[in-house]
DNA sequence: GCAAGGTC
């Protein structure tokens, strides 16, 4: 009989290749995929058995609002906590649910008996993980409904808050940039962090403070002692003291004392102080600084940089570590002298039972890597050194004064031993060495100094302190923290300055000012610890999932009720920050419903406001939008608009304002970047009819007067671009499908007439007579880019970049509709034919 | 377009 088969599955790839290599001893078989599988035959509960280890990659499931809750117009953001949620592949790339489902059923047929068992191992390590094969345990469900609960809140109370607050103050002044207004149970105290030390700059009285600094010499070296009161805050009584200190004039040596001091070597490096390292001593942001390590652990530099762990496991190889880097050229005779003279055992740190402590793996040198990952891949070498060195060793020599009744002293420091110093010079101990004195020694002052200083506030805070925050107060993981940061930046909440310093936008104060006038809870850290302790009574089976699900969503509903009753309050503060759309934008186009000229507001989503008729149109986002010679829109009026796409190849295209907004036609179901919804009629931001998905029979700008024919890459039409001029080219309004026209023409235009071969528009065009193709120079010529010889020869196929990143769907979408919009007989040919030719 | 948390 075969062996019984056994199938692991690890939270990880890296975990599947440390679970595979301990138990077979590195004797396996690994097979690539989108996940590696590692095979072996080994031992399994006392019998051999063939093992296939693999991993998922992360969380498999994420969770989302069902179809009908994603259209923010048509959704009241107080049903979503109410909402049904549907679970989602996380990485649906990936195929890792329908692949670990399918090998999971495979398995479960080739097994006689079927049964589930959990390892839980409480390091990465070969002895921990044996270990936990010896005594498996049953998967526990409570756990992992925990983490659906988080899910869950997570995903209600965000969006809801960001769906609400975007809507209330999306478009309401010129000058802010609300795109997105996000509010999250992490990003949004991590932003409180960062705006309360604002707050606290901000408001700082700075005092002003005196103290005594009596000068001496002493063997021809001036001496500064400090005074036992530090400082005063009233000059008068200050002044006093200097007086009766200058009265006196002598002072006298009243005490001596030598201690001996120690500072403590770190204990193992782990993912957060890595982090915090990375931004305050060497300038990276946490993302970058664990792109760095991700490329350092790959080739095989460091060990796993992802880890909570402070702690080295018992069974750590320190002797093959130090071995590795030996012969470095950078510390191999440091390494030598640990390896000689004996290295100490690590501090404790705490074991958080996963990876062990970020460590070196082998030496590399300056010129085996890039700038950037030596100096991180430097820091980890020294780290590790430091963490097996001595602990530095210094004198502290205190020697106190008395002079007309006030007492001062001096301090010095004496280091005994470097230790670990050595390695990371710059914790070392400053020497500071003091003349010789006995007690009784009467010295003479040189000089009493009434120094004048004042209090400063402090600066703005660090990342590295931000991410010490988050920590001590439980926002984000070590995986997210970094997410969490770059979030509220990415928001144009906070902005990273010289330093790694976190300043926060005006935005980004006002959000925080508004929480705190109407529920300080929104935004105080107390929050995430509120949903994580309620989620561990369901990780610990002390609750049930629904009811501590329900519970938490219920309260977090009233506290959205009682925002959404108090906005005024917050909209208090963001009219006294922010301009009032009317105050902002430049006059640009006319509206055609008051013939007066409307503002054009740059700021994010940019758009048309019509101070009179106090309307807003939207505009399409990301490129840049000017008057269209003047032109207006037979329908309502309206000027119409140029938009251009960003970058060299980006269409332009005319649009009016008014219909961008407000489609005229019925049946268009497909608009200039998204599927129209149905049900609530309402456009998306950025979404909208531009002029070359309008039906318009006679308009000259339309779809039917600037189609020319059908696109061969999909049900689309190719549009004239009208100011591509010299390098006049047809754009797909679909997909991004480009067609070079004969360039450096001075005039090409659609006219009326069809080609009666293939029904394509005839284009006219008028070559520059230098460059004319035309016999006896001649410069007009009107054809079918199809079927016309000359001009055939003259165009070519290009696809444009990024016209719709999703051109398939948007092809699909279209494709349902029939042919509608296309023009007469436009769709009938075969578009792939017709230019079968290119 | 929206959260957070996994990992790549």
């Amino acid at each position: 009989m075969a062996p019984p088969k056994v199938l692991m599955v690890a939270e990880k790839p890296s975990i599947a290749l440390s679970i595979a290599s301990s138990i077979s001893g590195g004797q396996m078989h690994s097979r690539k995929g989108s996940t590696d599988v590692h095979e072996f035959e080994g031992m399994f509960i006392g019998l051999p058995a063939y093992f296939k280890v693999t991993s998922v990659i992360g969380h498999v499931f994420s969770v989302d609002f069902p179809a009908k809750y994603q259209d923010w117009s048509a959704t009241d953001p107080i049903d979503l906590f109410q909402a049904p949620i549907q679970k989602t592949e996380a990485n649906p790339k990936e195929k890792i649910y329908a692949l670990k489902l399918s090998s999971v059923l495979v398995f479960k047929q080739m097994m006689l008996e079927e049964r589930f068992h959990r390892a839980r191992f409480s390091s990465v390590t070969g002895k921990d993980i044996l270990k936990a094969m010896n005594c498996l345990v049953e998967p526990n469900k409570c756990e992992a409904l925990a983490v659906d609960a988080r899910q869950e809140i997570d995903l209600k109370v965000g969006v809801a808050f960001t769906r609400y607050q975007t809507g209330y103050f999306q478009g309401k002044y010129g000058d802010l940039d609300s795109r997105v207004i996000s509010y999250g149970p992490c990003q949004t105290p991590t932003l409180g962090f960062c705006v309360q030390r604002y707050l606290q700059i901000t408001t700082f009285k700075p005092e002003k403070f005196w103290a005594l600094r009596p000068h001496i010499m002493v063997d021809g070296y001036e001496l500064q002692l400090e005074w036992e009161r530090h400082r005063l805050f009233d000059m008068d009584v200050a002044l006093m003291f200097q007086k009766l200190v200058l009265q006196d004039r002598i002072l006298e040596v009243t005490d001596m004392s030598e201690k001996q001091e120690s500072k403590g070597r770190p204990p193992g490096l782990n993912t957060v102080n890595l982090l915090k390292i990375a931004s305050s001593a060497l300038g990276f942001g946490p993302q970058m600084a664990m792109q760095l390590a991700e490329r350092l652990y790959i080739q095989g530099f460091i060990s796993y940089p992802r880890t909570e762990s402070t702690a080295y496991p018992s069974s750590f190889d320190f002797k093959g570590t130090l071995g590795a880097l030996a012969n470095n050229p950078m510390w191999g005779d440091y390494v030598q002298g640990l390896l000689s003279d004996g290295y100490h055992k690590p501090q404790s740190g705490t074991d958080a039972g996963d990876h062990p402590p970020i460590t070196p793996m082998r030496s590399a040198n300056e010129d085996m890597l890039e700038r950037d990952a030596w100096r991180l891949y430097q820091y980890v070498c020294q780290h590790f050194l430091g963490t097996v060195s001595p602990n530095c060793k210094y004198i502290r020599t205190k020697v106190e004064f008395s002079i007309g009744g006030e007492f001062f002293h001096c301090i010095g420091l004496h280091v005994t031993v470097k230790g670990f110093t050595s390695i990371m010079p710059w914790l070392a101990v400053s020497e500071k060495n003091l003349p010789q004195f006995a007690k009784g020694d009467k010295i003479e002052v040189s000089k009493v100094e009434l120094f004048e200083g004042q209090t400063a506030p402090p600066d703005y805070l660090s990342e590295s302190e931000l991410i010490s925050l988050m920590e001590k107060n439980g926002i984000g993981t070590d995986a997210s923290i970094s997410a969490h940061i770059n979030n509220i930046c990415e928001r144009n909440y906070v902005q990273v300055q010289a330093g790694r310093k976190l300043v926060p936008t005006a935005l980004g104060i006002t959000l925080i000012r508004g929480y705190q006038c109407i529920d300080p809870d929104l935004c105080l850290p107390d929050i995430r610890g509120f949903i994580e302790q309620q989620i561990n009574l369901v990780a610990k089976g002390e609750a049930d999932h629904s009811c501590v699900v329900q519970h938490v969503l219920e309260q977090f509903k009233q506290k959205y009720s009682y925002f959404v009753k108090q906005i005024d309050n917050m909209d208090a503060l963001f009219e006294a920050q922010f301009s009032p759309l009317a105050d902002s934008g430049r006059a640009l186009s006319k509206c055609g419903k008051c013939l007066r000229y409307m503002k054009y507001i740059s700021s994010q989503p940019s758009r048309l406001y019509c101070g009179t008729c106090e309307e807003v149109y939207y505009l399409p986002q990301k490129g840049t939008i000017k008057l269209y010679k003047e032109l207006t829109c037979p329908l309502d009026n309206f000027e119409l608009l140029i938009f251009s796409m960003a970058g060299p190849e980006g269409k332009s295209f005319p649009l009016c304002p008014f219909c961008y907004n407000s489609p005229p036609f019925e049946g268009i179901d497909t608009l200039f970047g998204v599927s129209k919804t149905g049900s609530s009629g309402k456009l998306g931001k950025g979404t909208g009819m531009p002029c070359f998905l309008c039906p318009h029979p006679t308009c000259r700008h339309s779809l039917i007067a600037q189609g020319v024919c059908a696109c061969p890459e999909c049900n689309g039409t190719l549009v004239l671009d009208p100011i591509s001029a010299p390098k006049w080219r047809l754009y797909c309004n679909m997909c991004n499908c480009l067609v070079l026209l004969p360039q450096g023409a001075h005039r090409i235009a659609t006219t009326r007439e069809r080609c009666p071969e293939c029904d394509s528009t005839i284009i006219e065009v008028d070559f520059n007579k230098n460059t004319t193709p035309l016999e006896g120079g001649a410069t007009l010529h009107s054809g079918c880019i199809l079927c016309d010889d000359l001009l055939h020869s003259l165009v070519e196929v290009k696809h444009g970049k990024s016209f719709f990143k999703r051109a398939g769907r948007w092809a699909r979408a279209r494709g349902r509709g029939g042919h509608r919009g296309r023009g007469r007989g436009l769709g009938k040919m075969d578009p792939k034919m017709s230019f079968r030719d290119f």
